[in-house]
DNA sequence: ATAATTAGTGTAGAATTAACACTAATAGAT
DNA sequence: ATCTATTAGTGTTAATTCTACACTAATTAT
C-alpha cells in the first residue's frame, strides 16, 4: 500500500495537498429540450483552441466553494437563464487525454428543460449557442463531449422506462398523446396507444385540469403532472427496463 | 454567462489553468465480497486527523498521468493485491464541506471481488484494513463514506436485477442455490427455488461443468459463468427493476 | 351530410409470474 | 437394510400483465 489520500492521510500538522499535482475540474452539462417535436441539445460553438469551430456542450470550473450539483445548476442558469429544472449527475470523464490544454476531470450532468421555457435565454439567437436536434448534430463534437453525449442519451432512454422523467420535458400541461410522443422520441420507437393510456393512466401520475383542448379532430384532455414528491421521480414506469450500457 | 472552461475558452496564448484554484481528486472504492455466505465490505482504519480511529473506504489520489478507471485499478490492487476484478464507477462526491483539510471531490468506484479470491492479500490480518459485513459495520464511517456505501449498496441492488454483476462474488464454480442465496443476501429477500432453478436456465448464461459436489444432502451441479462478453454484463435479468434511489 | 382527423376504449390471446406441491439423491442413524 | 433428515431439482396451475388490433367518439373541413 502506498500513499493514499484518505486511507494513510498524514497527521494535520505535516498534510500538505499542494505536494500533490491537481488537475482541473468542470462540469459539462448535456441539457436537452423538446423543440419541434423532436429532441434536442443545447450546443455552443468553440471560439478558440483547441477544437475552435466545433460545437460542445456547455460547462465551466467548479469553484472552491461550491459543489458540483451547484457548479452545474450555476453554468445551466448562465447558458439558459432558467431555474428549477431537472439536474442529475451522470458520469465523470477522466481521461488524461481528454483536453490538450492540461489535465482537466470533468463531472458531466444532465439538464432537461420543459418545452414551454428553452426560449427564455437562448432566444438572442446568438450564432454561438443554440439547440441541436439530437439526430442531426453538426459535426464531431468538441473534446470527447460526443460520447458524453451519447452517454447522457443512453442514460435518459433507460431511465425514461422507470421514472417520470419525460414529464420534465414537456409543459405545464400536455396531452396524453403528447407524452407518448416523448416516449417515442427518446426511445426511438413506435408504441401502442391504447396500451400507453392504459399504462399511463394506472400509474396515477396524471392530474386532470379539466380543460379541453381544441385541434383538427377531437379535442383532447389536458393534464399536468401530478407530483407526489417535490422532485420528479420513481413512479411511473413504462415497461420493464431495457440494457443501459454505462460503463 | 461568465468565463468557463470549455464553451469559452482563452486562446492558447492566454490560456492559464493556474488562475483558477483547483481541488484535490480522488478515487474511493466500495469493495464488496461474499465472506460467510454474507456481503463484506473492505475498510481501513483511519490512523489520523480527521476521523481518527474511524473506519473509512481505501482510496487515494488521482495522479496526473492516469485516468480514472486506471487510478482505480491501482488503488484496488494496493489495498488488495487481486487483478482483473468487477469495477465500476459510482457517483462523484463533491460536497465542498466533505473533508476539512481541503476541497477534495471524490469519484467513488464499486468493486466486486469473487469469494475465492478475497484472502489473498488482506489475509495479513492488518488490523488496520478488514472485511466488515454490510449490515454490521464498525461505528459511522469516516468523511462522507457511511453515504457513499448508502448508494454503492443501492446501486448494487439495483444492477442486480438487470445484469450479471452477482457473478462477479461468486467463486470459479459454483451451484444453482449459491447463486440464489447471492441474489437473495444483496436483495435482502427470499425468493422460490423452483423460479429461481427455470429463470437462470432460460437465460442460459450458466455453463455446466459436468462436476458434482457432495455435501450433506444430494449432491449439486456444478456450474460455471458463460461470459458471453469480455465483461460481465446485461445479460440475465432476475426480475424488472425496482427503484434505484441514486440522485 | 359526409369525409378526414385526432382522441380514446375494449378485448382476447399470448406470455410471464408467483405460489407451492411434488420427485430425486445423498449421508447418517437405528 | 431401512428409515429419516437434508439438500437438490422439477412440474403444474391460477393469476397477472402484455400485446396487438379492432372498435367507438368528437371535432373540423368540404
Amino acid at each position: 500500500m502506498s500513499t493514499s489520500a484518505d486511507s494513510q492521510p498524514e497527521t494535520a500538522a505535516t498534510y500538505d495537498a499542494s505536494r500533490y499535482e491537481r488537475p482541473s475540474v468542470t462540469v459539462d452539462l448535456a441539457i436537452f429540450t423538446l423543440k419541434d417535436r423532436e429532441l434536442h441539445v443545447l450546443l455552443v460553438k468553440r471560439r478558440n483552441w483547441p477544437f475552435e469551430g466545433h460545437w460542445a456542450l456547455p460547462g465551466g470550473f467548479v469553484e472552491m466553494h461550491e459543489s458540483l450539483d451547484q457548479a452545474a445548476r450555476r453554468e445551466l442558469e448562465e447558458e439558459t437563464g432558467v431555474q428549477n429544472v431537472y439536474l442529475e449527475q451522470l458520469y465523470t470523464f477522466g481521461d488524461p487525454e481528454r483536453d490538450p490544454r492540461t489535465r482537466v476531470i470533468s463531472v458531466a450532468y444532465i439538464a432537461l428543460i420543459g418545452a414551454d421555457m428553452h426560449q427564455l435565454h437562448v432566444s438572442d439567437e446568438s450564432i454561438d449557442v443554440n439547440w441541436f436536434p439530437v439526430r442531426e448534430l453538426p459535426g464531431p463534437l468538441a473534446f470527447d463531449h460526443s460520447k458524453i453525449l451519447d452517454v447522457a442519451l443512453s442514460r435518459l432512454r433507460s431511465k425514461l422506462e422507470y421514472t417520470t422523467l419525460a414529464f420534465q420535458l414537456l409543459p405545464e400541461v400536455f396531452s396524453i398523446l403528447e407524452l407518448k410522443h416523448i416516449y417515442e422520441q427518446i426511445l426511438g420507437e413506435q408504441l401502442d396507444k391504447g396500451n400507453f393510456y392504459r399504462k399511463i393512466k394506472e400509474a396515477g401520475v396524471l392530474e386532470p385540469t379539466g380543460q379541453l383542448r381544441e385541434g383538427r379532430g377531437r379535442p383532447t384532455h389536458l393534464y399536468r403532472f401530478k407530483r407526489t414528491r417535490a422532485d420528479a421521480d420513481f413512479v411511473f414506469r413504462w415497461r420493464e427496463a431495457k440494457v443501459e450500457d454505462e460503463a
